[in-house]
DNA sequence: ATAAAGTACGTACCAAGGTACGGAGTCAAG
DNA sequence: CTTGACTCCGTACCTTGGTACGTACTTTAT
Protein backbone atom coordinates (compact mmCIF):
# COMPACT_ATOMS: atom_id res chain seq x y z
CA UNK A 1 0.00 0.00 0.00
CA UNK A 2 2.08 2.53 -1.44
CA UNK A 3 0.26 5.89 -0.95
CA UNK A 4 0.53 8.54 -3.03
CA UNK A 5 2.02 11.40 -0.90
CA UNK A 6 1.99 14.67 -2.22
CA UNK A 7 3.00 18.12 -0.86
CA UNK A 8 1.06 20.79 -1.07
CA UNK A 9 1.68 22.27 -4.08
CA UNK A 10 1.29 18.89 -6.18
CA UNK A 11 -2.28 18.31 -4.10
CA UNK A 12 -3.74 21.72 -5.29
CA UNK A 13 -2.61 20.91 -8.72
CA UNK A 14 -4.36 17.89 -9.14
CA UNK A 15 -7.35 19.06 -8.42
CA UNK A 16 -6.74 22.23 -10.40
CA UNK A 17 -6.85 24.83 -7.58
CA UNK A 18 -4.16 26.73 -6.53
CA UNK A 19 -1.84 26.03 -2.72
CA UNK A 20 -3.52 29.17 -1.31
CA UNK A 21 -7.57 27.78 -1.97
CA UNK A 22 -6.26 24.76 -0.77
CA UNK A 23 -5.14 26.75 2.37
CA UNK A 24 -8.43 28.23 2.18
CA UNK A 25 -10.22 24.76 2.48
CA UNK A 26 -8.59 24.03 5.14
CA UNK A 27 -9.37 27.10 7.24
CA UNK A 28 -13.10 26.69 6.28
CA UNK A 29 -13.08 23.37 7.58
CA UNK A 30 -13.81 21.89 4.25
CA UNK A 31 -10.22 19.72 4.08
CA UNK A 32 -8.78 18.03 6.68
CA UNK A 33 -5.01 19.09 7.42
CA UNK A 34 -2.65 16.23 7.85
CA UNK A 35 -0.13 16.27 10.47
CA UNK A 36 3.10 17.00 9.33
CA UNK A 37 6.15 15.36 9.99
CA UNK A 38 8.93 17.69 10.38
CA UNK A 39 7.03 20.65 9.53
CA UNK A 40 5.79 19.83 5.66
CA UNK A 41 2.38 18.41 5.26
CA UNK A 42 1.77 15.25 3.17
CA UNK A 43 -1.40 14.60 1.03
CA UNK A 44 -2.76 10.84 0.25
CA UNK A 45 -5.97 9.37 -1.98
CA UNK A 46 -8.31 10.61 0.90
CA UNK A 47 -7.28 13.90 0.71
CA UNK A 48 -7.27 14.06 -3.24
CA UNK A 49 -10.88 12.70 -2.82
CA UNK A 50 -12.12 14.90 -0.99
CA UNK A 51 -10.40 18.00 -2.91
CA UNK A 52 -12.57 16.16 -6.15
CA UNK A 53 -15.65 16.20 -3.82
CA UNK A 54 -15.68 20.02 -3.37
CA UNK A 55 -14.89 21.17 -6.58
CA UNK A 56 -17.67 18.74 -8.32
CA UNK A 57 -20.56 19.45 -5.50
CA UNK A 58 -19.10 23.46 -6.04
CA UNK A 59 -19.74 22.80 -10.54
CA UNK A 60 -23.04 21.13 -8.84
CA UNK A 61 -24.06 24.59 -7.49
CA UNK A 62 -23.58 23.62 -3.95
CA UNK A 63 -21.97 26.30 -1.49
CA UNK A 64 -18.79 26.04 0.31
CA UNK A 65 -20.84 26.01 3.71
CA UNK A 66 -23.04 23.67 1.85
CA UNK A 67 -20.64 20.99 1.16
CA UNK A 68 -19.37 21.34 4.36
CA UNK A 69 -22.21 20.07 5.25
CA UNK A 70 -22.10 17.65 2.90
CA UNK A 71 -18.78 16.30 3.91
CA UNK A 72 -19.78 15.98 7.28
CA UNK A 73 -23.15 14.13 6.74
CA UNK A 74 -20.90 11.84 4.71
CA UNK A 75 -19.68 11.02 8.19
CA UNK A 76 -22.68 10.87 9.60
CA UNK A 77 -24.64 9.01 6.37
CA UNK A 78 -27.53 10.99 6.84
CA UNK A 79 -29.80 10.34 3.48
CA UNK A 80 -32.67 12.28 4.72
CA UNK A 81 -30.95 15.66 5.04
CA UNK A 82 -28.40 15.35 1.61
CA UNK A 83 -31.80 14.86 -0.02
CA UNK A 84 -32.80 18.05 1.46
CA UNK A 85 -30.10 20.03 0.87
CA UNK A 86 -29.67 18.70 -2.41
CA UNK A 87 -33.34 19.91 -3.08
CA UNK A 88 -32.72 23.33 -1.59
CA UNK A 89 -30.24 23.56 -3.82
CA UNK A 90 -32.12 22.73 -6.86
CA UNK A 91 -34.94 25.21 -5.95
CA UNK A 92 -32.69 27.97 -5.69
CA UNK A 93 -31.00 27.04 -8.93
CA UNK A 94 -34.74 26.78 -10.59
CA UNK A 95 -35.64 30.41 -9.01
CA UNK A 96 -32.10 31.95 -10.76
CA UNK A 97 -32.42 30.18 -13.99
CA UNK A 98 -35.84 31.69 -14.29
CA UNK A 99 -34.29 34.99 -13.20
CA UNK A 100 -31.83 35.18 -15.55
CA UNK A 101 -34.03 33.84 -18.53
CA UNK A 102 -35.97 37.03 -17.94
CA UNK A 103 -33.20 39.32 -17.78
CA UNK A 104 -31.90 37.58 -21.34
CA UNK A 105 -35.59 37.81 -22.84
CA UNK A 106 -36.19 41.46 -21.72
CA UNK A 107 -32.63 42.17 -23.12
CA UNK A 108 -33.23 40.51 -26.42
CA UNK A 109 -36.34 42.24 -26.69
CA UNK A 110 -34.44 45.61 -26.33
CA UNK A 111 -31.74 44.46 -28.85
CA UNK A 112 -33.98 43.40 -31.60
CA UNK A 113 -35.99 47.00 -31.04
CA UNK A 114 -33.03 48.82 -31.72
CA UNK A 115 -31.53 47.29 -34.16
CA UNK A 116 -29.15 49.91 -34.02
CA UNK A 117 -27.64 50.85 -37.50
CA UNK A 118 -27.02 54.33 -35.64
CA UNK A 119 -29.55 56.08 -36.99
CA UNK A 120 -32.48 56.62 -35.20
CA UNK A 121 -31.57 59.79 -32.49
CA UNK A 122 -33.07 57.76 -29.27
CA UNK A 123 -31.25 54.13 -29.02
CA UNK A 124 -33.58 51.80 -27.76
CA UNK A 125 -31.44 50.32 -25.45
CA UNK A 126 -30.89 53.21 -23.46
CA UNK A 127 -33.92 54.93 -23.79
CA UNK A 128 -36.12 51.79 -23.06
CA UNK A 129 -34.66 51.79 -19.20
CA UNK A 130 -36.17 55.11 -19.12
CA UNK B 1 -42.52 74.41 -14.44
CA UNK B 2 -43.21 73.57 -10.91
CA UNK B 3 -40.51 70.57 -10.26
CA UNK B 4 -40.62 67.36 -8.26
CA UNK B 5 -37.78 67.80 -5.66
CA UNK B 6 -37.67 65.49 -3.13
CA UNK B 7 -35.70 64.50 -0.36
CA UNK B 8 -32.97 61.64 -0.18
CA UNK B 9 -35.50 59.60 1.71
CA UNK B 10 -38.36 60.25 -0.30
CA UNK B 11 -36.17 60.11 -3.49
CA UNK B 12 -34.75 56.87 -2.24
CA UNK B 13 -38.46 55.19 -2.07
CA UNK B 14 -39.62 56.29 -4.89
CA UNK B 15 -37.53 53.98 -6.89
CA UNK B 16 -38.11 51.48 -3.95
CA UNK B 17 -34.60 51.85 -2.62
CA UNK B 18 -32.95 52.78 0.60
CA UNK B 19 -31.45 56.14 1.54
CA UNK B 20 -27.69 53.99 2.13
CA UNK B 21 -28.45 52.25 -1.44
CA UNK B 22 -28.51 56.10 -2.95
CA UNK B 23 -25.46 56.94 -1.37
CA UNK B 24 -23.82 54.03 -2.59
CA UNK B 25 -24.70 55.12 -6.21
CA UNK B 26 -23.84 58.42 -5.56
CA UNK B 27 -20.21 57.40 -4.64
CA UNK B 28 -19.58 54.91 -7.10
CA UNK B 29 -20.67 58.01 -9.94
CA UNK B 30 -23.72 56.34 -11.04
CA UNK B 31 -25.66 59.33 -9.41
CA UNK B 32 -25.01 63.09 -9.78
CA UNK B 33 -25.24 64.48 -6.34
CA UNK B 34 -27.10 67.96 -6.35
CA UNK B 35 -26.28 70.97 -5.02
CA UNK B 36 -27.41 71.37 -1.46
CA UNK B 37 -29.21 74.45 -0.26
CA UNK B 38 -28.39 74.81 3.21
CA UNK B 39 -27.20 71.50 3.70
CA UNK B 40 -29.77 69.11 2.47
CA UNK B 41 -30.16 68.24 -0.82
CA UNK B 42 -33.09 67.98 -3.68
CA UNK B 43 -34.06 65.54 -6.25
CA UNK B 44 -35.62 66.34 -9.31
CA UNK B 45 -37.84 64.83 -11.88
CA UNK B 46 -33.79 63.99 -14.00
CA UNK B 47 -32.47 62.29 -10.86
CA UNK B 48 -35.73 60.03 -10.48
CA UNK B 49 -35.12 59.19 -14.06
CA UNK B 50 -31.72 58.08 -13.38
CA UNK B 51 -32.20 56.03 -10.78
CA UNK B 52 -34.74 54.12 -12.48
CA UNK B 53 -32.93 53.62 -14.82
CA UNK B 54 -30.11 51.92 -12.42
CA UNK B 55 -32.46 49.86 -11.37
CA UNK B 56 -34.10 48.79 -14.77
CA UNK B 57 -30.56 48.21 -16.49
CA UNK B 58 -30.11 46.03 -13.18
CA UNK B 59 -32.88 43.93 -13.68
CA UNK B 60 -31.96 43.19 -17.19
CA UNK B 61 -28.55 41.58 -15.73
CA UNK B 62 -26.16 44.78 -16.03
CA UNK B 63 -23.05 45.24 -13.55
CA UNK B 64 -23.06 48.53 -12.06
CA UNK B 65 -19.93 49.31 -13.91
CA UNK B 66 -21.46 48.74 -17.08
CA UNK B 67 -24.43 50.61 -15.91
CA UNK B 68 -21.93 53.39 -15.64
CA UNK B 69 -20.75 53.27 -18.97
CA UNK B 70 -24.07 52.84 -20.11
CA UNK B 71 -25.02 56.56 -18.71
CA UNK B 72 -21.91 57.86 -20.44
CA UNK B 73 -23.01 56.32 -23.64
CA UNK B 74 -26.91 58.26 -22.88
CA UNK B 75 -24.79 61.38 -22.72
CA UNK B 76 -22.95 60.97 -25.88
CA UNK B 77 -25.32 58.69 -27.44
CA UNK B 78 -22.70 56.20 -28.88
CA UNK B 79 -24.91 53.75 -30.03
CA UNK B 80 -22.44 51.51 -31.77
CA UNK B 81 -21.22 50.93 -28.02
CA UNK B 82 -24.63 50.65 -25.96
CA UNK B 83 -25.18 47.81 -28.55
CA UNK B 84 -21.61 46.08 -27.97
CA UNK B 85 -22.36 46.24 -24.26
CA UNK B 86 -26.02 44.53 -24.75
CA UNK B 87 -24.50 42.18 -26.52
CA UNK B 88 -21.93 41.20 -24.34
CA UNK B 89 -24.19 41.23 -21.65
CA UNK B 90 -26.54 39.06 -23.52
CA UNK B 91 -23.92 36.65 -24.12
CA UNK B 92 -22.94 36.16 -20.72
CA UNK B 93 -26.12 35.53 -19.41
CA UNK B 94 -27.12 32.62 -22.14
CA UNK B 95 -23.14 31.14 -20.95
CA UNK B 96 -24.33 31.52 -16.94
CA UNK B 97 -27.95 30.26 -18.36
CA UNK B 98 -26.56 26.86 -20.05
CA UNK B 99 -23.73 26.24 -16.61
CA UNK B 100 -27.12 26.38 -14.42
CA UNK B 101 -28.97 24.69 -16.18
CA UNK B 102 -26.14 21.74 -16.55
CA UNK B 103 -25.76 22.35 -12.66
CA UNK B 104 -29.60 21.78 -12.06
CA UNK B 105 -29.65 18.61 -14.59
CA UNK B 106 -26.93 16.66 -12.49
CA UNK B 107 -28.08 17.77 -9.42
CA UNK B 108 -32.03 16.51 -10.81
CA UNK B 109 -30.37 13.48 -12.33
CA UNK B 110 -28.65 12.87 -8.32
CA UNK B 111 -31.34 13.42 -6.80
CA UNK B 112 -33.71 10.87 -8.79
CA UNK B 113 -30.62 8.41 -8.44
CA UNK B 114 -30.51 8.33 -5.18
CA UNK B 115 -34.05 7.99 -4.23
CA UNK B 116 -33.39 8.06 -1.17
CA UNK B 117 -35.84 6.01 1.02
CA UNK B 118 -32.68 6.06 3.55
CA UNK B 119 -31.81 2.35 3.01
CA UNK B 120 -29.53 1.77 0.42
CA UNK B 121 -26.30 2.23 2.16
CA UNK B 122 -24.28 4.71 -0.15
CA UNK B 123 -26.27 7.46 -0.68
CA UNK B 124 -26.09 8.37 -4.33
CA UNK B 125 -25.89 12.42 -4.17
CA UNK B 126 -22.94 12.12 -1.49
CA UNK B 127 -21.83 9.07 -3.90
CA UNK B 128 -21.70 10.69 -7.07
CA UNK B 129 -19.13 12.91 -6.26
CA UNK B 130 -16.61 10.72 -5.23
C1' DA C 1 -38.89 76.45 21.68
C1' DT C 2 -37.82 72.11 21.88
C1' DA C 3 -37.96 67.31 20.67
C1' DA C 4 -38.33 64.00 17.02
C1' DA C 5 -37.33 62.96 12.48
C1' DG C 6 -34.67 63.40 8.72
C1' DT C 7 -30.11 64.50 6.35
C1' DA C 8 -24.85 64.69 5.35
C1' DC C 9 -20.65 62.50 5.65
C1' DG C 10 -17.10 59.34 6.76
C1' DT C 11 -15.96 55.00 7.95
C1' DA C 12 -16.55 50.19 9.05
C1' DC C 13 -18.63 46.03 8.11
C1' DC C 14 -21.22 41.98 5.65
C1' DA C 15 -21.27 37.56 2.47
C1' DA C 16 -18.62 34.55 -0.83
C1' DG C 17 -14.82 32.80 -2.58
C1' DG C 18 -10.92 33.41 -2.86
C1' DT C 19 -5.81 36.01 -3.81
C1' DA C 20 -1.50 38.07 -2.18
C1' DC C 21 2.29 38.91 0.87
C1' DG C 22 5.98 38.60 4.22
C1' DG C 23 8.89 36.04 7.24
C1' DA C 24 10.67 31.81 8.73
C1' DG C 25 11.59 27.02 8.12
C1' DT C 26 12.74 22.89 5.08
C1' DC C 27 14.22 20.12 1.34
C1' DA C 28 16.84 18.67 -2.93
C1' DA C 29 20.56 19.59 -6.25
C1' DG C 30 24.88 21.26 -7.58
C1' DC D 1 27.04 23.97 2.07
C1' DT D 2 24.74 27.15 -0.11
C1' DT D 3 21.22 28.52 -3.39
C1' DG D 4 16.70 28.16 -5.05
C1' DA D 5 12.30 26.18 -4.81
C1' DC D 6 8.93 24.93 -1.96
C1' DT D 7 6.14 24.98 2.46
C1' DC D 8 3.93 26.90 6.79
C1' DC D 9 1.43 30.43 9.00
C1' DG D 10 -0.81 34.63 9.87
C1' DT D 11 -2.73 38.48 8.16
C1' DA D 12 -4.31 41.70 4.81
C1' DC D 13 -6.55 42.56 0.72
C1' DC D 14 -9.83 41.90 -3.39
C1' DT D 15 -14.64 42.15 -5.86
C1' DT D 16 -19.76 43.10 -5.96
C1' DG D 17 -23.58 45.29 -4.14
C1' DG D 18 -24.73 47.00 -0.75
C1' DT D 19 -25.84 47.73 4.91
C1' DA D 20 -24.88 49.84 9.40
C1' DC D 21 -23.21 53.27 12.57
C1' DG D 22 -21.83 57.54 14.74
C1' DT D 23 -21.64 62.40 14.85
C1' DA D 24 -23.14 66.80 13.60
C1' DC D 25 -26.47 69.52 11.48
C1' DT D 26 -31.26 70.93 9.68
C1' DT D 27 -36.05 70.72 9.29
C1' DT D 28 -40.67 69.78 10.87
C1' DA D 29 -44.26 69.23 14.12
C1' DT D 30 -46.14 70.30 18.42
Amino acid sequence: MTQTLLTIGKYAASAGVSVETVRFYQRKGLLTIPAAESGIRRYGTADIRQLKFIRKAQEAGFTLSEIKELIQLDATEDHERAYQLAMKRLEALEQKIKEMQQARDSLKKLATDCACAGKTKPCAILAAFD
